[in-house]
DNA sequence: GCTACAATTGAACGATTGTTCAAATTAACA
DNA sequence: TGTTAATTTGAACAATCGTTCAATTGTAGC
């Protein structure tokens, strides 16, 4: 029978988020994705496009997690500080990776692998994007200052959230945790 | 004639910071000292050990940076703020690392190089410690509100500083870094 | 210059790496 | 059911990994 190919690269990409891209070598994926070498490369090609496949998954499902909060959420702003919050604080006593899998490909892969890394950039800047998206509604809806940069808010807001997720990987209580986070978003220039 | 092991262990850290530690073979170590593998060995015991010598380095060079910040300021809050601007945003532009080497570390080895985590995960927190320290000074300097919980503004400038390194790694300008860091600064609650 | 010890050398080892491919198995259609 | 094409299998490959150690070179005291 076929192989799922979504499952796959769902299994693929929490392997490749813990381990990274070198430490998970060819024989880990076979046992995790319970498929010989031979039908992982004949589907994906190599480990470094499936580790592609990885990041895209990654990214998107990144992507689709915002929107669905901001929209979920009464207002944007509200939904930024839910994502977060959800996202990160609530997968601190989880096993889940806990850095964002994007950062962490960034930071170990040097210019050896630049073409990896810079796959990994493109989808930090999607997000991003997205980001901005959501400091633009909250404009709208008047809960957030329209003289805010939205763009240099959602720089900001990358920062803290790399921050969070690198300082979530020592052992740190979900109370410390939510207080920086809380610190984080009553800096911001609310209306109301 | 005997290697020199300070400048060794100096060259060291530099090639771990950057290539990580699965990432920087043997091979890389033995071109980038100019030791041939037997010496190397015969000095560090195995690349693991080396490895923990270059996060103590990494480690006792930042306290020593932020004391020396600290105390060359004018007060210990500025000494702070140069510290970052200087660690961070004055090395985009240069060829160095520009993540936090201990972050990186941990980000790297999972539980199968648990020690070696472990050993950067307690450098975090000398460092952090090394933060409330100035906090500290910043209060006695009254320059910081006396209410300020310094424990917690450590572990927020910890992440703080996180998120500045790994937003670093990406294409980013000087100025918009600075931005940020300015916003981060302003939100303390200073006096005067 | 000789001895004795310390340090360096680099070829080589076994283990592990990402990857391949002929053979075996399954699926699709008559 | 028979035939063909699609898919999976897993042993095996060349390359590279961290590491070792007998041989060589360098150093210090006499």
């Amino acid at each position: 029978m076929k192989y799922d190919r979504a499952q796959a690269i769902s299994k693929a990409t929490g392997l490749f988020w813990k381990l990274g891209f070198q430490g998970t070598k060819m024989r880990d994926l076979q046992e995790h994705l319970d498929m010989r070498p031979g039908s992982i490369y004949a589907g994906f090609g190599s480990k470094e496009l499936l580790f592609r496949e990885a990041l895209n998954l990654y990214t998107q499902q990144s992507i689709q997690q915002v929107r669905q909060f901001t929209q979920q959420s009464d207002n944007a702003l509200n939904g930024l500080y839910q994502f977060v919050k959800i996202q990160i604080i609530d997968s601190i006593d989880s096993q889940k990776p806990k850095n964002c899998f994007l950062a962490k490909t960034v930071a170990e892969l040097d210019n050896n692998n630049a073409e990896i890394s810079l796959w990994a950039q493109l989808g930090l800047n999607k997000i991003e994007e997205e980001f901005a998206v959501a400091f633009k509604q909250a404009q709208s809806q008047g809960v957030l200052s329209p003289q805010a940069d939205c763009a240099r808010l959602a720089k900001w807001l990358q920062v803290q959230i790399m921050g969070l997720r690198s300082y979530g990987q020592l052992q740190v209580s979900k109370e410390d945790m939510t207080g920086i986070l809380d610190d984080m978003f009553s800096s911001l220039p609310k209306v109301g």
